[in-house]
DNA sequence: GACTCAGTACCTGTGTACAGCTTAAGCGTT
DNA sequence: AACGCTTAAGCTGTACACAGGTACTGAGTC
């Protein structure tokens, strides 16, 4: 993997950052479902480095409560209980009307093309439901989002609970694909309206009131799946 | 290093997590002031172990922007910015309210007890001002009030925050003794007040408000210290 | 046939050696 | 005397080998 010796800043990333980037998408993308077994020798051979890195990458997701690590055993990608899943939501539906409160950045021409492409996408989704391509387009929208916090702090939580929530809300999100589809272009609509009069305050509310949306869905399929 | 075999199941830390906290609270507590080189080498000898453990730690550590580590230079302690503090202490005043409105843990008669030993040590620390020793009781009543919270998320991003603002607290704390010692007086008295009553609500506001308190005077001093 | 126990395969945890990078000191030149 | 270059020392980043620990398998026994 020869990366490149001087590109822009942003590509400095130590390329342990850059592995760590990837690991942490096959989670949240459920590329590594929930029991997975992560081999550090496997990883380590994938992407052409020795153990030594890739260690140190698990060490660093292990924080996010997303893997566990047992001596012996190996790492496994865990499902969060139940309760997780409730306190990273409460906590997410706190933290969303903070994004517009909390010193934003403000919205550019390229922050509202790109909802638009999103919106578009959306919409063709709805036509022909495919979980990777909607799980994607979310994913894009979060950045997106986090882009538009100013604030450090919020911005590292935010991407924080949505790294914990992700996995387990794109695992719901596959037995529904119409509806989500269809939830996915309202919430793009109006982000998009509020992206055009750049009023960022208004799209931390539209985040809070979908995540809500999103949050009822899980808890009635928490609901089938598990007693508590 | 024998690690006891077989102890109460909190020993059983990986030996690893123990020197993290040991490394993590010699920053906070400004053993390691910003500025100070982190050698690994050295580490690794003090605790008995070889670098890559240490190594492990203050990859972790560096996640909370408390150290930074350059290749061949060293890990570096970090002097958090005065545009950075002011974001941690934004959030933490937007999330001391949520400890008691997120199902908070019920307040027992040894959180009581811990209160009012607090008190009477902060009382004694009036007549006789001590930095470290305030530095203690500070970090006492942190772990007292984080134990009351009872969304793991929200005393996950609670702990964070304290990290990030103990350095720079502790560091304005120590040109101000006595102010400190009788702002730390009366924020016990309330706090215990609240514990009595068995209001946890109340006390994330109270924390709140001295929070609020404590970001003032650092706001005063960064206006002293720095143009920005 | 079911259960127990030893052996084995495979994983993570740790120690160690080496390579790459950065900085600073020392020498030579102007 | 001041500047530039070379060299060396010291640090982190990485690779690799070994130790420790767990779970599974299969033979032996009741």
């Amino acid at each position: 993997m020869p990366l490149p010796q001087k590109a822009t800043a942003s590509e400095i990333k130590s390329s342990a950052e850059a592995i760590q980037t990837k690991i942490l998408q096959r989670i949240c993308f459920l590329d590594y479902p929930p029991g997975e077994q992560l081999k550090e020798a496997e990883l380590a051979a994938e992407f052409g480095v020795s153990r030594t890195p890739i260690r140190d990458v698990i060490s660093r997701i292990s924080h996010l409560g997303l893997v566990e690590t047992r001596n012996g055993v190996g790492t496994v990608v865990v499902a969060l209980s139940a309760a997780q899943i409730r306190h990273v939501y409460d906590m997410r539906l706190e933290l969303a009307p903070l994004i517009g409160t909390m010193s934003p950045r403000s919205i550019t021409k390229s922050d509202c093309e790109i909802g638009q492409e999103l919106l578009q996408e959306a919409k063709a989704l709805c036509k022909a439901f495919d979980s990777r391509k909607y799980i994607e387009i979310n994913h894009r929208l979060h950045e997106l989002i986090t882009g538009l916090i100013g604030n450090d702090t919020l911005r590292s939580f935010w991407w924080q609970t949505y790294c914990q929530a992700a996995s387990t809300w794109y695992l719901v999100s596959n037995q529904r694909d119409s509806e989500m589809a269809l939830a996915l272009v309202a919430e793009l609509n109006e982000i998009n309206t509020a992206l055009d009069l750049g009023d960022v305050t208004a799209i931390g509310f539209i985040q809070r009131t979908h995540i809500g949306y999103g949050y009822q869905r899980i808890k009635t399929h928490l609901l089938a799946t598990e007693t508590e």
